[in-house]
RNA sequence: GGGGCUGUGGGCUAGCUUGGUCUAGGCUACGGGCCUCGGGCGCCCGUGACCCAGGUUCAAAUCCUGGCAGCCCCA
């Protein structure tokens, strides 16, 4: 199956071959996360929870359950959510006096009780973030990790005393964000969403769209200024310096965790099956002893050995000591599981103190003294993200594609690649670029500098944005 | 939102057009056994399936309707 060829397939097979979820679970857009994807999604929440700890946000964990009245709050969030809400209007046989929804996104959890919590400008900011799952009952088709009507994230919520701290906190925010998904080697747009698609609530998003093998963009991760929206609605005030009473400014931001493992998998695995930066692989070495009668003996307890020295240097080591496989067929079992690195150990390894050594990647062996092993091993980690890092960001380089006019645009999202194009900010226009590709406008970049060069691509009037137009999931 | 396609052991599939030797075939995986185990060695034995509910028919994996689930395309 080929990842580029066809991507949904492959995807699937990689999901399944992988032990990372099982998408047979009787109700569509729900799934059970297998071992080895559990694993691997404790270790990017775990890897993102300790950034956010790290810049003052706080844990907590609010209830699933919404009421109707709450979640109506706020005028623009209701209507942009009510459509995919899912309802619990029973307890029993008896119908509920006030209807609950199970949340598609905590705002209207949170808020009630920031409004309790905050009482002066010295409760200020506030930030608190939960690891939890979400429901969206999608009306378009489900897909695993990438569109499900369950699935995991992590949410911040920030409280401000003005405009100005929430902005200076939007920009720390994506600081964030930029910072875990580059420790895992991904690419991505950072764009500022048009007005007309940002969150229902917001005055601005700002959105990660990560590339993947089938042209369409991967939403990994928004943050979004909320500025006084929710605080008039939530009536969330406090008392400031001069005793005036003003309102709180918002911001709140999610990292999409099932869409995380989605573009790890689709920007780094390839025909052979998963590859993991090794930061967040649950097993990071992986050895195999080759015994042959005779000597075996000799190969394992060496082979033991070598996983001790490994193990005591806190690398997450398995030794694969079972005796009714070949060690062919555990290379192509552990390649699928996407180890970063395998130790070989046999008995010319053992006589002579040396191991051999691969990458998931390029499948390079070479042979090294025992002493150089845990060395190499940390700096083949580096290596391998690197690499990783490297080729995705050529690939995301290689899908953008300037066009200058319609019939040059719709080639380009035919030919599933993202569309790099002059804007003149007009809505229309955007309808138009919309109508005229299949592909959706996804904003303009805000972490590199554009400037349009070149009239709208529509109407031809001076251009004010660079905008990028993909399909998305 | 609209249209098309599909559902066969754990996975991939043959069979469906033209209903009947289908008692459902293969590969893979799994369990047991043998094997000199550096890239899926080979051989023997075994377990395991027609998505669900109706309908047509002497007879349904095969035809029809609905449900559930999945895939693709368009808006």
């Amino acid at each position: 199956m080929k990842k580029f060829e066809n991507f949904s397939q492959w995807f699937d097979k990689i999901l399944f071959d992988a032990d990372i979820l099982d998408n047979r679970y009787p109700v569509k857009g729900f799934v059970v996360y297998k071992t080895w994807g559990f694993r691997i999604i404790k270790n990017i929440i775990e890897m993102l929870e300790e950034k956010l700890d790290e810049t003052g946000h706080v844990p907590m964990l609010f209830p699933v359950i919404i009421p109707e009245d709450y979640f109506a709050k706020e005028a623009e969030h209701i209507k942009g959510f009510s459509s995919e809400v899912f309802w619990v209007t029973h307890a029993g046989d008896k119908e509920l006096d006030r209807k609950l929804l199970l949340r598609p996104t905590s705002e209207t959890a949170m808020y009630p009780m920031f409004a309790l919590w905050i009482r002066s400008h010295a409760d200020l900011p506030l930030k608190v973030y939960q690891s939890v799952a979400v429901y969206r009952c999608e009306t378009k088709a489900t897909r695993p990790l990438l569109r499900m009507r369950e699935f995991l994230w992590n949410e911040a919520h920030t409280a401000h005393r003005d405009w100005n701290s929430a902005e200076r906190h939007v920009r720390e925010a994506v600081k964030i964000y930029d910072s875990v998904f580059k420790r895992l080697g991904l690419s991505y747009l950072i764009v500022m969403r048009p007005d007309f698609d940002k969150f229902a609530g917001a005055v601005y998003s700002i959105a990660f769209d990560a590339w993947n093998p089938d042209g369409r963009v991967n939403q990994i991760g928004t943050v979004h200024n909320l500025g006084e929206n929710f605080a008039r609605a939530f009536e969330i005030t406090y008392e400031d310096i001069d005793g005036s009473h003003k309102y709180v400014v918002q911001t709140c931001y999610g990292f999409g965790v099932s869409r995380v493992l989605a573009a790890m998998i689709a920007q780094h695995s390839d025909d052979h099956g998963l590859i993991l930066p090794p930061e967040v692989a649950p097993f990071q070495v992986i050895i195999i002893p080759v015994v042959y009668k005779g000597v075996a003996e000799e190969v394992y307890s060496y082979a033991r050995e070598v996983y001790e020295m490994i193990k005591r240097e806190g690398i997450r080591v398995h030794l694969d000591d079972s005796e009714d496989k070949t060690p062919g067929e555990k290379y192509y079992y552990w390649e699928k599981l996407g180890v970063p690195i395998r130790v070989e150990v046999g008995p010319k390894d053992q006589r002579e103190r040396k191991v051999t050594i691969v990458d998931r990647i390029s499948f390079r062996r070479r042979v090294i003294d025992l002493e150089e092993t845990v060395k190499t091993i940390k700096s083949m980690f580096d290596e391998i993200i690197e690499a990783l890092k490297e080729r995705s960001e050529r690939t995301l380089k290689e899908f953008i594609m300037d066009v200058f006019n319609e019939v040059s645009l719709r080639k380009a999202i035919e030919d599933r690649k993202i569309a790099r194009v002059c804007w003149c900010e007009g809505l229309e226009c955007a309808e138009r670029i919309r109508e005229v590709s299949g592909g959706e406008v996804r904003g303009h970049r805000i972490d590199i500098e554009e400037k349009p060069d070149k009239p709208c691509i529509i109407c031809g009037k001076e251009a004010k944005k660079v905008i990028y137009v993909a399909k998305a999931y």
